[in-house]
DNA sequence: TTTTGTATTGAATAATCATTCAATATGGCT
DNA sequence: AGCCATATTGAATGATTATTCAATACAAAA
């Protein structure tokens, strides 16, 4: 009767999260906002590029919004884990992290152009989605207050007294959101290279006796 | 037959784009953008803002697409005049000119949280809708040729070496643009006052003898 | 007043989608 | 093998919405 044979069902999970068509229906979601902007993602969309059926992908996340909600966090949960990783690396000191972070900020893994099209587009619906709301603004929270206070050693350690923790950190993360959009519109331009280097003279400026900011 | 009396007909005017009800609609268009968001504005509500039909908006402007095109489109014009003004004032010094700018980029008129929730949702589209790309991109470039041949004079007449023009108008632009998204996430830390303050903060720090960066 | 051309309406159309759910497949259990 | 519980399907449903267009109102001209 069937034209098309169901899929051979994948051994079952106890938590759903580690299921395999879980991610698969993620990742799919990603890559089509990627693609084709969150305006223009549809439910049959994702279930074929995560090549199960329409309303599959329904059943698992009871809902659109659900499974966009869940993509937001996944791809926030992605960014805090490599952060994460630097600030507990112990072979590391102050400027050393703040360097690594730079890096990680501008590295292809986090800010290639795909992911930076699914970021701005959940950003531009912040103001009208609670939900997605409360992911962006404890995410930012975080980050403002952990660099804040490297940087505040990082002040510590160097004669630099003008500009305070807050200010310097408050000013990089603006940076980076600007830079990040501005690679939507010309990667070329802003390619990571240039990125990079802009952000560290900003750094060489301030700490201009710290050569490794360069 | 008719229960709701029809409009009364403005007088007609050969230029459209000076029509009342053109106006109307788009104000209507970016009030509701900001209310609802880019992905919940549909031409019946534009319309009804505007005190006009449905089917008189897409009349108007052929296409919901052409009326979201021509908003973004005012909004940009909007800008380019604000900055333009104060690119024409022959009372101004450099430093005058960046101090007028700043002040300008987090003004009530053109860094309230309305319209910068527009910006932001056209910027998410950009990347899909090659027409809005043409309107950003273009404006950016504007901005940022003429900022590096504005902070070039302000160089000339300080003793600041070490960071290029371009580095400072890239720097620049990229914390106007990342200090917009945070005042969507929460405008009451992010407040006008901050911005400026963060922003004059910076240029303090590389002209470290003008005083008027504060 | 009547005519005429333009402005404006609002209801109908057709397309798109999220969501639902009865039907079916699958794999483990007895 | 036959049964059961769960996984998955795909077609139907209903809601939303851009777009169209014939009908109507209006203002000015004749």
């Amino acid at each position: 009767m069937n034209i098309n044979p169901k899929k051979i069902s994948e051994p079952q999970l106890k938590e759903q999260e580690f299921s395999i068509n879980h991610q698969k229906l993620i990742d799919a979601t990603i890559e089509t906002i990627a693609k084709r902007g969150l305006a223009d993602t549809t439910i049959a969309q994702v279930a074929k590029k995560a090549m199960v059926s329409q309303g599959y992908a329904n059943f698992r996340f009871k809902s659109k919004e659900n499974l966009l909600l869940s993509s937001l966090k996944f791809l926030s949960d992605e960014y805090k884990n490599s952060w994460q990783r630097i600030f507990e690396d112990n072979n590391l000191d102050p400027v050393g992290r703040v360097i690594k972070i730079i890096e990680n900020d501008f590295s292809s893994k986090i800010a290639n152009r795909n992911k930076i099209a699914v970021w701005v587009s959940f950003y531009s619906e912040v103001k009208f989605r609670p939900s997605y709301l409360t992911i962006c603004q404890k995410q930012d929270e975080i980050y403002s207050s952990q660099m804040e206070k490297l940087i505040k050693e990082v002040n510590f350690l160097t004669d630099q007294t003008f500009l305070t923790p807050r200010e310097i950190s408050e000013t990089y993360l603006s940076m980076v959101d600007g830079l990040w959009q501005r690679i939507l519109f010309d990667p070329k331009m802003y390619s990571h290279v240039f990125c990079k280097g802009l952000v560290k003279k900003y750094f060489r400026n301030i700490y201009i006796d710290e050569k490794r900011f360069l």
